[in-house]
DNA sequence: CGCAAAATCCGAAACGTTTTGGAAAAGATA
DNA sequence: TATCTTTTCCAAAACGTTTCGGATTTTGCG
């Protein structure tokens, strides 16, 4: 592989020069610019990048730390657009990403910080990351820059995106409400997302608002699984024959909703309406065509990626929050009379 | 950050000693390796693998360069399923994934192997690409082992990853004539991509030992877009009335069918079957149903992990060929009477 | 022509590792 | 004790860049 060193003996001048012509400093003559342009084309030459960022300390590299890049969640298609929106960013800078998995044998004897010193990344955007990470504290801090996904830790060098989950979750169930439903429970993830926490938020202050009472027993954990809220919903349904509408923290829970109702006999939305979140791509395809709380994925990865590259460059951390919108299709109906 | 010599400072050893402690020589005392060990510890110390690259000659990265990072191709889940099959192998290496995006304004300027080239990736997974492509002859001309996604190329230095087109193609062909079908017509992907010309093959074989006469202007290219397929096929079936059955190339191309036989007042499969190619996600959620090939993708991508990993180890370029299988679903029956 | 200013070039150090070839210290053997 | 082995350590070179400070050459101008 041609090294400057090549090139700077057949052009017949020092290596200081060759780096200099190559990278467009205005203290080499255009004359013998040109002459090493020539002969690096000719020799092939291709920049070592790990000596460069070697000495230039920054390896023009981020790091993006997904936890969704299972077997089983391809489903869900939420990892894979959060991953394609922040390649859509970084194609246009001259940073390279470098992905690290979490649901690896690597995870348990290191650390994700210290994946990122290793390669020396210089920013890392974590998505997929429970709050109750050991190994999120670490990273974050750590001096490294990041940008996190829908988890609200912020200082002068992490900043995170996220959506109005408050809100969103909130007009989720106020459309409940205004199709007449007064029993409405909900199936929300699992106590280490802070999602849940908001969503669950903006299912309180819809009701309350509302002046209807909640029960709290009608609000489970589905630990944003398929399975796990198919189960929990055949429980919570053949106890508590009143519901008349379920919130769902996301759109995979939403599906095993419908799957539990189906299987006690209760058609959607006639008996029960449910309401998903996310609008992953299998919302408009099952059927019915599920309502939900859309969430542009793209846009999130798309954003992480604009803001740790403007902190890379010295700006500062900031924190956006990405607006959501009600999608209404076949799962939701007013509510039976009687 | 704490480098090896101020580890060496520490222990009041020389460098050469910690880089022989660290990385489990034998020629060091077990009590000294034991200081050292604590020190690094406690310093907090992460190895520069730039540093350790430069010098070994190797970055233990591997490339993964694939087209399907577009915001409209979250469809089809076939590049992220791929993806995750890599990923789940590599894993378990002490290598890391370098993600290329091919779709990018870098492209242009830069080659793919020129971006190999530069972060001096070991070895790099082509996924996607078409095989009209001027870089791919690029990348596999270069002396950089890499492995290929349905392209079949082959030297010592370059082996790929398969599935049995042809069979897989034969099989549902067969199963349209078993139906009894003996109008069909086929959607193809497009000249550019190996897997048409064998789905192709594959068609032939299946439409000639039936002794079916085969219309060449029954088969079209939808250029494995599902717009594009619409399109075609609301030409083809307008045109020729005769079709009772059509076989797609991939299952996005079969999703535009069914729009365009719906809009057509066409039901499937009463009066039109429909089979299509990959088994993607949506194919068992829309409805009808769809009849399809099944090509396990995840097992794509480990497999070529795999192979890439093994050819980086000294081993030499295989070539591996998946099999396939018919899913039969609802998209497909009887052909009718008269 | 002579001299200052500007333009162009270069040597050497640095980045953080690994590795080679041997030196020094310790242990074994006679 | 003297010699030979084995164990333990180290100095220095190398990987391919960038950059600092200065040196050399060219140009401009009176």
């Amino acid at each position: 592989m041609t090294t400057i060193k090549d090139i700077a003996k057949a052009a017949g001048v020092s290596v200081t020069t060759v780096s200099r012509a190559l990278n467009g400093y205005s203290d080499v003559s255009e004359k013998t610019r040109k002459k090493i342009m020539d002969i690096a084309k000719q020799l092939n030459y291709s920049p070592n990048t790990l000596a460069r960022s070697l000495v230039m300390n920054k390896s023009k590299t981020i790091g993006l730390l997904v936890s969704g890049m299972t077997r089983s969640a391809v489903k869900d298609n939420f990892t894979f657009e959060v991953m394609t929106g922040v390649n859509d960013y970084i194609a246009k800078t001259d940073y390279d990403v470098i992905l690290f998995n979490t649901n690896s044998t690597k995870q348990r004897e290191k650390t994700y910080s210290q994946l990122c010193r290793e390669r020396r990344v210089d920013g890392v955007i974590l998505q997929g990351i429970k709050t109750d990470d050991p190994y999120l504290t670490e990273v974050v801090e750590s001096d490294i820059p990041c940008v996190l996904i829908d988890i609200p830790i912020q200082s002068d060098r992490v900043g995170y995106v996220t959506t109005d989950n408050v809100h969103g979750a909130k007009k989720a169930v106020q459309h409940l409400l205004e199709l007449g439903h007064r029993h409405i429970a909900m199936m929300n993830g699992h106590d280490y997302a802070f999602v849940s926490k908001q969503r669950l938020q903006g299912f309180y202050e819809a009701m309350e608002e509302a002046n209807v009472p909640i029960q709290k027993e009608w609000i489970v954990n589905g630990d944003f699984s398929e399975e796990m809220a198919e189960a929990r919903a055949y429980e919570l349904f053949t106890k508590h024959q009143h519901i008349t509408a379920i919130f769902c923290a996301s759109d995979l829970m939403a599906l095993g909703v419908m799957k539990a109702l189906k299987q006690l006999g209760l058609r959607v939305p006639e008996d029960v309406s449910v309401v998903g979140y996310d609008d992953i791509l299998l919302a408009s395809y099952v059927s019915p065509a599920l309502t939900t709380v859309a969430q542009n994925k793209f846009q999130m990865g798309y954003e992480a990626a604009s803001m740790l590259i403007d902190m890379l460059e010295g700006n500062e951390a900031k924190v956006v929050t990405l607006r959501t919108q009600l999608v209404v299709r076949e799962s939701t109906a007013e509510v039976k009379k009687g």
